[in-house]
DNA sequence: GATGGTACGTA
DNA sequence: CGTACGTACCATCG
């Protein structure tokens, strides 16, 4: 055992408790609401596929094997009568549901095991450890604390946590931080303290403190045993009263780890699903048909399902369209140096073809802040290495994977540079930029199409193969129906043993593949240059404004948090007192209900479903509308309040909850695929929706704060860059004179519309004109502009007249957007963006409509996007090179938050405001104005 | 638990 | 009946 203690070379092994599973998802879900029409419950069913198809995509183990108890009792009964009696009373509901998952099972070809005379928790142990010896890595998924004593370095348990969804990776490190004791001496804990949920009493008025705390004085049960006397006090005392009890309980809940099962390890793969059996069931259960196929899909990504022999169709597993790469497992430093020493390209060949380049591919927990690696496989010219998590914690193997992979760099493709920035961290390995990005190459040749996961991004450009493919599967899966019966019981035999988890090998073969179909198109796009000149530098300049994040005031946050909550719930209590009744406030079905039957008001407005609006704009006209009425106006009004504070009141929290505890800062994650037009995004919080319209809630800008070894904060934005791009790409005289003189540009341009000097305009005169000249490049209409401003469509028309009688080329410009991305089917950036619109070729007037409206507007949001990622990349290399600690921290569009070491105010701005003003040559200069203070509010200008 | 609809925060 | 986003909540589905 000793020498496969830290590298696991077979692949990893899920074992689940399926009772323990089973009961979770009865608790989960209300069984009510899961029911087929003749009453039979279902929620344990579904949850239990849903919960183990999750789990099966995010750990892709090749092998798989559910344990079950047996009716009947075992051994333990024996010893304890009273064993388990709680759970005697399982609910009808949930029994019912048992042979219902069993027979799920086997229509997916998974084994489950039950063993009479044992629980199935020593199925469980016994599976764990045959794959322990065999070398897996063993994952048991399990919410029965009894599992804890098997963890070690090969076995780690997936406990399930508060919500059923989310589950706790348990590593013998997790334990002793929970605990304060080892996975070996868990059982010690548990007798001593007992386990209500299986009716076993530990020692009363000790818990797991008090236990840990003796265990750790005297090492095990037994040595506490012996010196039970020396213990004083009031738990001393309850110890020796009932020392048989916890001697007894320690028996009970040893796990037998050697019972005979009559298969091993190998045997566990998963793949030949019987499809018409699962049809049956699922018809019998009325599930729909998209769990179905999300079940078919996890179920078939396994190892390569056997196919019948002689079967000249395509294989139904990937491998056979992918190429799976050979592959071996890096035991170490030598060995990786060793690999990558052979498979060096051979020197003077040009390999245009791509086979000497090489794939980089990591997966782990990307998220910044929290980043950990699991494993990373490197692949070139279908021969690929391994290098697994235990390896890495290895510092020479870091060094050696630091130096295979700056040694190939210029040759290499990752999918997500900035999240493999994030991961390779972990280990200690700072990325260099590699040669190709699929992920980022995906996104510039099909900016629409949001690909979440590599299967997705597969899927969207390896379309054809996969397709084919697809169908293949089906039309196997439907043969084997009819055919074999025992499908499951030939799947094994596949494995020889050699093979390293095939899911990540996989995705490294998806990978090479992506590369191959996108690298020739994006070079035929012309878009080389906007991926190596912007998207990949910009990736590495967000990974680091991911991984610094931005520093908050909690105690702030805090104080607010009260404050709104306060407000929000006064406001609540004067609506329901108007009301007459406790409306939940955040319903729009029960407030429609209030205002338009029970008050009886007039509604305004319908939603896109036709239901009646609630929304602020309705309220608002509303309670203007019924000023008269006290009691509608009165709740109204409340409503108003309560809707603002509640929403703020949410928006802190957030922040709030986004705090690594670790730093105290905020590490939002930028999104760099996910607009359609290049803009970035932020998610997880959203860092670039923080208020600023209104006093209230601005406020919460002040609780973003410079950090530890900084002084302030500076925002730097770009002042109407939108219409300058217009200004520029339209070459409109009238305008591009607007920017360049100077003036308050907003009344400029409206002296020019109504014809009068600069400073005979009216403030309307010029809040109309500015909303003119933003609503330009989203392709207002103007009845959209009337009602904006609140003003007749006939003066909203008159002053669209007017403005485009001074600005005809910006009309002319705006029409030649849509008329080109008519011609060509898209439409393109200053700096090649693309993004297509077939909706432009609609039959529907609405569809089509909407899509000219975006296909103006994306090659003006587009390039400015563009040149605020410019900006960025060169006012991050401009701080670095001019050796200051101040950095950017956040992007909000067009406005930068720059983080300033002490005494670097003056050079910070200078460099900032210089990349930002700079960042491409228009015939209008880029204008930034840029503020600096102690928090993000007070860097406002 | 997952999803779609509604509402609302930003540029 | 203005573009581009993300998040929270409710109601609904399964």
């Amino acid at each position: 055992m000793a020498q496969q203690e830290s590298t696991p070379t077979r692949g990893t092994l899920l074992v689940v408790d399926g009772h323990s599973l089973a009961f979770r998802a009865f608790f989960a879900l209300p069984v009510d609401n899961f029911s087929t029409s003749s009453g039979q419950a279902t929620n344990a069913v579904w949850g239990f596929a849903s919960m183990l198809s999750q789990v099966i995509d995010s750990e892709k183990p090749d092998h798989l094997a559910v344990a079950f108890d047996v009716k009947g009792g075992t051994f333990r009964n024996e010893l304890l009568p009273q064993y388990k009696g709680t759970r005697d009373a399982a609910p009808e509901e949930l029994l019912t549901q048992l042979p219902l998952i069993q027979e799920m099972l086997a229509a997916l070809g998974v084994t489950y095991i039950e063993k009479p005379g044992y629980e199935g928790d020593d199925v469980i142990g016994t599976l764990a450890t045959m794959g322990e010896q065999a070398g897996y890595h063993t994952l048991v998924l399990s919410g029965d604390r009894d599992a804890f004593q098997l963890i070690d370095d090969n076995i780690t348990v997936l406990y399930p946590g508060h919500h059923f969804k989310d589950l706790k990776h348990m590593t013998p490190d997790e334990v002793v931080a929970k605990y304060k004791v080892t996975p070996q001496q868990y059982p010690d804990l548990a007798a001593l303290r007992g386990e209500t949920a299986d009716n076993i009493p530990g020692v009363p008025g000790v818990g797991d403190g008090f236990a840990a705390k003796w265990i750790n004085q005297y090492g095990s049960l037994d040595a506490i045993r012996e010196h039970a006397d020396e213990i004083g006090g009031k738990k001393g005392e309850a110890l020796r009263a009932n020392i048989d009890q916890v001697m007894l309980n320690r028996k009970v809940n040893a796990l037998v780890r050697d019972v005979d099962l009559g298969v091993t390890v190998d045997d566990l793969t998963f793949s030949g699903i019987d499809a018409g059996r699962l049809d049956t069931l699922f018809t019998k259960l009325e599930f729909g048909s998209r769990t179905k196929s999300r079940l078919l899909k996890t179920f078939n990504n396994g190892v390569a399902p056997v196919l019948p022999s002689g079967a000249a169709a395509p294989a139904a597993d990937d491998s056979a369209t992918l190429d799976m790469p050979h592959a071996e497992h890096a035991a170490d430093a030598a060995s990786l140096r060793a690999w990558a020493e052979r498979h060096m390209p051979a020197t003077g060949g040009t390999a245009s073809d791509g086979a000497s380049d090489w794939v980089l591919y990591a997966s782990g927990d990307a998220r910044p802040g929290r980043a950990a690696i699991a494993v990373v496989v490197l692949l070139v010219g279908g021969e690929a290495i391994v290098v697994d998590k235990a390896t890495l914690a290895d510092d020479a193997t870091v060094d050696a994977l630091r130096d295979v992979i700056d040694a190939h760099a210029d040759t290499m493709t990752v999918h997500g540079y900035k999240e493999h920035l994030h991961l390779l961290a972990a280990a200690g390995v700072a990325l260099p930029t590699p040669a190709f990005d699929t992920k980022l190459a995906g996104y510039l040749v099909k900016p629409d199409f949001h690909a979440d996961t590599l299967e997705q991004a597969s899927a969207q450009f390896l379309d054809l193969h996969l397709e084919e493919r697809e169908e293949a599967t089906q039309g196997l899966l439907d043969l084997d129906a009819g055919a074999d019966e025992t499908a499951d019981s030939t799947a094994a035999g596949t494995d020889d043993g050699t093979e390293p988890d095939q899911g990540v090998l996989r995705d490294a073969a998806i990978i090479a593949a992506l590369a191959r179909e996108l690298k020739p198109r994006i070079a035929a796009d012309e878009q080389s240059k906007l991926l190596t000149d912007i998207e990949l530098p910009v990736s590495r300049v967000l990974y680091g404004l991911e991984a610094e994040g931005a520093k908050v005031d909690e105690r702030r946050l805090e104080d607010m948090r009260a404050g709104f909550a306060a407000d929000a719930e006064q406001a609540q209590r004067i609506a329901w007192e108007n009301a007459g009744s406790r409306v939940n406030l955040q319903s729009p079905k029960q407030l429609a209900k209030v205002l338009f039957e029970d008050m009886g008001l007039k509604p305004t407005k319908r939603t896109k479903s036709g239901s009646y609006t609630t929304n602020a704009d309705a309220l608002q006209t509303l309670y203007v509308r019924n000023a008269d009425d006290e009691r509608a106006s009165g709740f109204l009004g409340a409503l108003l309040r309560h809707r603002e504070t509640n929403k703020l009141k949410q928006i802190v929290a957030t922040l709030i909850d986004a705090v690594n505890p670790a730093d105290g800062r905020i590490h939002t994650t930028f999104e760099q695929t996910v607009a359609a037009t290049g803009r970035l995004s932020s998610v997880d919080p959203n860092l670039q929706n923080i208020p600023n319209r209104n006093a209230a809630g601005r406020e919460i800008r002040s609780a973003f704060v410079p950090g530890e070894g900084y002084e302030s904060l500076m925002s730097c934005d770009y002042s109407q860059v939108e219409l300058r791009i217009m200004a520029h790409l339209s070459g409109d005289e009238a305008l591009i004179e607007a920017f360049r003189s100077g003036a308050d540009f907003h009344r400029y341009v409206a002296s020019l519309v109504y014809q009068l000097p600069v400073d005979e305009i009216s403030a309307d005169q010029r809040s109309h004109v500015k909303a003119m000249s933003y609503g330009l490049a989203y392709g207002l209409s103007t009845y959209g502009l009337s009602q904006q401003l609140k003003i007749s469509p006939g003066e909203a028309e008159g002053l669209k007249n007017k403005y485009f009688a001074t600005f005809g080329k910006v009309h002319d410009y705006l029409e030649s957007c849509v008329a080109e991305a008519r011609r060509k089917g898209y439409t393109e950036t200053m700096f090649g963006r693309r993004r297509y619109f077939p909706g432009l070729k609609s039959t529907s007037r609405n569809v089509r409509d909407a899509a000219e409206r975006a296909a103006l507007n994306a090659p003006i949001q587009g390039t400015a996007a563009d040149i605020m990622k410019i900006a960025m990349i060169h006012a991050d290399s401009a701080l670095r090179d001019g050796g200051l600690k101040s950095r950017i921290i956040l992007q909000i569009h067009d406005e930068l938050v720059v983080e300033i070491a002490p005494g670097e105010a003056e050079r910070a701005t200078a460099l900032v405001r210089d990349a930002m003003e700079h960042a491409v040559a228009l015939d209008v200069p880029l204008d930034v104005s840029t503020g600096i203070g102690d928090d993000w509010q007070l860097a406002a200008h």
